[in-house]
DNA sequence: TATGAATGAGTATTCATTCAT
DNA sequence: GATGAATGAATACTCATTCAT
């Protein structure tokens, strides 16, 4: 055991071991990566692993944590009270987008993956990440909605457009489209835009949001 | 038994297997799934199977063609030519829910778990339903913006926008939103109206797309 | 596969299969023996053992079964219903000897050692060899004391010492007492005989047996 | 602490660390025990139990030493010389079963299980156990059948029936036999007198041990 | 000496795939 | 072609043992 890992505390370790996990995982899929490549990734035993995570489900499961940790707290973050509409999306997209880090998107690839067809995970993947995802800015939604600053839509609806933008840009780039990867740090500033303002200029007759 | 028919037969067979697999990876997931599995719901023995596909992987690429013959060609279809853009847009949305029947969602969710975190497959879904879904509307995207219906934005920007949102509300759909999973057949409209009027009221100073 | 195998049935081979178990597990205990060991003494794959046998464990289980078919059924044989009671003790010794055939001697080493610390097992043991054992002779002792021709004991404990005295001898033996093993043949003689006549001497003051 | 506490506490925590053991391979079963259970049950580390006991296999051994301590030395007391024959077997059966308290019960679990399919301690158990037990009171019945105290049966043999009747019964007791774990207590009186009256009444024809 | 985290060899079981019938 | 029993490689997990502290 070399002296660097000797001297980590366990908490490290298995951050350590996470880390590593992440990685395997990313690279061959939950299914196709083996503790022995999880553990040799890490450069500790097969062994040790199972003292860190109960068991490889606890490893998927582990990852979820630092998606918290990075992920929930920024929604969180009061946005400027005063802030426009402009700037309220704008920044929502923006502090989307900063979540995620090449580790992150890693996470998301795994856990995505799995949480498609298996059910407890989607479960837990839907409490932790989703909900707050669709329902923290109701609040500021709403307000805009109430002073006339944003069109009266359905509330609810537009999280799930605005999400879902992000979700499915996610999933391209995830799944590899070169555009998107390309162009990966101008998507926030490019959909905030296009959800803004929408596509038909003023005044070309597109009034097509009374629907509903 | 003739020579056709008997082909025709193995062609029988081989859809009958598939619609088997489809619905049983979708409720274990392609790991979770053993051939076990597929052989008892579709009826069949073991050993058929590998009469009917080269392995348990071929089952899963199988599953891509049906996407082909009912997902693909839609797009394709000639949009009425002088549609206006609403219609357009509209009409593009409600194409690609349409196919999204139950089953071709249950494939979804087995190729998109898959694909994410094997590029084999990846590249396949790319190549067969992403990449025309991101470059068929390009023509008409364009033709509108030359005739000034639309916003000179970026187009193919533009269409990852659209097929985000697709694929982001599908994801939420199969990730068990309960919301999305309710208003599943209002979405292409709300979807389409939120993208095609923006968020901003007209003269609220919404002028937002002018950035890149 | 050899032909031989070949042409066995399935109950034929699974019967091969725990022929194999029993040599090996004796050889080296339930615990000590590997599904390896068993599959490479039988000639099969590990897998075989699976289509043959739910898990391990019921390899411990199915060795019960010939013990009841070879066993068992022995001492339900009608015994001669006017034999006097030497007569009786020495055919109910030499029957029990009888069914001690050196694979049911395996089979006992190994279901007895596990047994004495597996309680399910202690129970199916129980209830499948010694309960019958415990019980079957009863009515024919009761008759002879009925009749005079036997002193008035207990039934249920004379046959704990029936019993007892075989159970023990068959531990020693298993336990490997040189003395016990080389006279193994004349052991059920012998303990019918010292059962029969006790210890003391007729007349010398041997009334001993009129407690209790 | 001087050395000499100093090793009477190794000597005390060692017996400490023995009795969890044979708790726990009595409730598991030697195999289904492990270190860990061992060294909870003990209030101590895993390493500590290697500081006592050279390995696990040594923990077993170490539960034959009060075998020897409780067991032996009780047959070898000087059983009153005019004693009679019906008082010598009852006094012999008395003392064996006061030695089954139930700890020793539940070393004899253990360790018969592992001996019937473990050579070594099965050579152990012979050496240190049976054997004497099988032996040391050949002297006294020699002088009963001097006497004419006794038929005149073969001792070894005889020795055989007397210990595989206390063989048998505690393997019926260890076994979950109802009967035998109730009346356990008049278990050895019951036996002695079985064995010392016979079965056969006086004057029945009994003259059934002239065999041999 | 005691600790208990780390080790890694060992194993029951699964399952994609083959092939004799 | 169809069958399904047999195959055997692959793998998560356990636990006796070690050893740095």
């Amino acid at each position: 055991m070399s002296p660097t890992l000797r001297e980590k505390t366990a908490i490290v370790r298995r951050r350590h071991v996470l880390d590593a996990a992440i990685r395997v995982f990313a690279a061959r899929g939950y299914h196709g990566a083996t503790i022995r490549d999880i553990s040799s990734e890490a450069g500790v035993s097969d062994g040790a692993i199972y003292t860190l995570f109960e068991n490889k489900a606890a490893l998927l499961l582990g990852m979820l944590d630092p998606l918290d940790e990075r992920g929930a707290p920024e929604p969180l973050r009061p946005i400027d009270a005063d802030l426009d509409v402009q700037g309220f999306v704008r920044e929502l997209f923006r502090q989307r987008w900063q979540t995620l880090t090449p580790e992150t998107l890693d996470v998301l690839r795994v856990v995505l993956s799995e949480a498609l067809v298996d059910p407890s995970l989607r479960e837990i993947l839907m409490a932790r990440v989703l909900t707050p995802a669709l329902t923290l800015p109701e609040a500021q939604f709403s307000r805009f909605v109430a002073e006339g600053r944003l069109r009266p839509v359905d509330i609810p609806t537009l999280l799930r457009g605005v999400t879902g933008v992000f979700l499915g840009l996610v999933m391209l780039r995830l799944l590899g489209d070169p555009q998107t990867c390309q162009h990966w740090d101008d998507v926030p500033e490019q959909m905030s835009a296009l959800l803004l303002g929408g596509l038909v200029p003023d005044g070309a007759g597109g009034e097509t949001h009374d629907q509903d």
